[in-house]
DNA sequence: GCCGGAAGCG
DNA sequence: CGCTTCCGGC
């Protein structure tokens, strides 16, 4: 029923909200205040309830793996109010983070990327509270 | 499946 | 700018 797609959009699992407002809104450059994907993406790889969607990948630090491409763009596609998405599309968003350096594919796995972490800058992102196992706890350190 | 150019949108 | 859409090529 209806299109509930305005910016005051929830996630699913609707309540345990991970990352505060501020998380969400790139103060200095963007310009757009709306979610971006690489936040989405980790939003769920911090849930258990996607676990079978899309989860961290045992061995690498910052490694993924989609499970379930077509619910991941899905999710992707509710919460940007793009009901014609799907993985193709979204693995095009993903694929123009290579150059930004946000993420890196995992050749030779399907549906594998991995998070730059140790370069990812975010002087303004003193959050992600990503814990996986309690494995990557060391991942902000380099640098 | 994955890549990346190209055009377009807000 | 950060995708979204489309697509030829591998």
């Amino acid at each position: 029923m209806k299109a509930g797609c305005s910016i005051g959009e929830k996630p699913e699992g609707g309540g345990g909200y991970p990352f505060p407002d501020w998380a969400y809104k790139t103060e200095s450059s963007p310009g757009s205040r709306q979610i971006q994907l690489w936040h989405f993406i980790l939003e769920l790889l911090q849930k258990e309830e996607f676990r079978h969607v899309i989860a961290w990948q045992q061995g690498e630090y910052g490694e993924f793996v989609i499970k379930d491409p077509d619910e991941v763009a899905r999710l992707w596609g509710r919460r940007k109010c793009k009901p014609q998405m799907n993985y193709d599309k979204l693995s095009r968003a993903l694929r123009y983070y290579y150059n930004k350096r946000i993420l890196h594919k995992t050749k030779g796995k399907r549906f594998t990327y991995k998070f730059n972490f140790n370069k990812l800058v975010m002087p303004n992102y003193p959050f992600l509270n990503v814990r996986t196992s309690g494995k990557m706890q060391s991942l902000f350190m380099g640098n």
